[in-house]
DNA sequence: GGCCCAATAGCGGCTAGGAC
DNA sequence: GTCCTAGCCGCTATTGGGCC
């Protein structure tokens, strides 16, 4: 705790330019004798704290003494700005954030009214409710305490899950809840644009998993339930297909056209994935998936026939 | 592992003094 | 009068070592 005082001690600082012991003690609510200590530790530490006494003076940081060299470069802390705004827009503020960002804004003033960076983490078919909801599970996840909640199925069915939340994430453009699910009672990722009517339940005792282990487990799942897909694309696509799939993905036949093999869990939303291609794509493996695809279009096709 | 004890850290209160 | 500086004292919580 202490340490952590000495720290903000020296940020209000120089942030503030001069600052009065008393006003020290009130902010840490700790008395005027501790802080004065505080100050002298901060000086044994080599950071050259001096002051002024009388009327309008207190304790100010000597010219020319930077503090930037000690936590991050410029670069450093304007992506660090923009990751933390972001977040704020979604999680909203409190004590412990709005601590960090006076740490990063002191380290870094007058860059910081020009971003060179911008990152948007919000998800235009749920802005409100993806702030609610994120809003929800990092408390729960927090307090330890059960998210309640309908999840949608590949057979578009809504059930119940009751999770014990771990960690959220942010990959590959989509929000994802991971927790112990305990329905299936295993690790599971929830995509947050399938999740409907969350809520809080009670307490539970967070069971001691890292993050290797929670990775190892949520990827073994994703594999035992992939097939693999091969796809041909005509090159009239194809320098499009590197936003799709990664490079390595991809190579060319004789005949210039462009074929995929990536893993994919097999389920639903592959054949509309799929599909989105149009005519540019055509699957050549596995056989069977060709035949849930050619039935697929012809149950399409029904709809439009007169 | 649990208990005891001494050392240490951290803190608040008080006081006297100096600078502005 | 306001604010910083610094020594002293006592209290409490924490830590580390020794013992059973």
């Amino acid at each position: 705790m202490r340490v952590d005082r000495l720290l903000s001690i020296i940020l209000i600082i120089a942030k503030k330019r001069l600052v009065t012991g008393k006003d020290l003690a009130e902010h840490f609510e700790v008395s005027l004798r501790t802080i004065y200590r505080d100050i002298d530790k901060i000086c044994e530490a080599g950071i050259p704290i001096a002051s002024y006494g009388g009327k309008g003076g207190g304790y100010y940081i000597m010219e020319n003494y930077s503090l930037d060299n000690l936590f991050f470069d410029k670069e450093e802390v304007q992506a660090l700005m923009t990751v933390m705004n972001s977040i704020n827009i979604l999680f909203g503020r409190n004590q412990q954030f709005n601590d960090i960002v006076m740490k990063f804004e002191h380290l870094n003033k007058e860059d910081l009214k020009h971003d060179k960076l911008s990152i948007n983490l919000s998800h235009f078919s749920m802005e409100e409710e993806l702030k609610e909801y994120l809003s929800l599970m990092n408390k729960a996840i927090e307090k330890n305490r059960l998210l309640i909640f309908d999840y949608v199925n590949r057979k578009m069915e809504y059930l119940e899950r009751t999770v014990e939340p771990i960690r959220i994430t942010y990959s590959h453009g989509e929000w994802y809840l991971t927790g112990f699910c305990r329905i299936r009672n295993n690790l599971r990722n929830f995509k947050l644009v399938r999740i409907r009517n969350i809520k809080l339940g009670e307490g539970f005792n967070k069971k001691e998993i890292d993050n290797e282990t929670i990775d190892r487990i949520l990827t073994e799942g994703y594999e035992n339930r992939s097939i693999k897909v091969v796809m041909k694309f005509t090159n009239k696509i194809g320098l499009q297909l590197s936003e799709y799939f990664p490079k390595k993905s991809i190579t060319q036949d004789e005949e210039n056209n462009y074929v995929v093999e990536e893993l994919y869990p097999y389920e639903e939303g592959l054949l509309k994935y799929i599909l989105s291609f149009g005519k540019e794509c055509e699957v050549i493996e596995p056989d069977y998936l060709r035949g849930e695809l050619k039935n697929y279009l012809l149950d399409i096709l029904k709809k439009y026939q007169d």
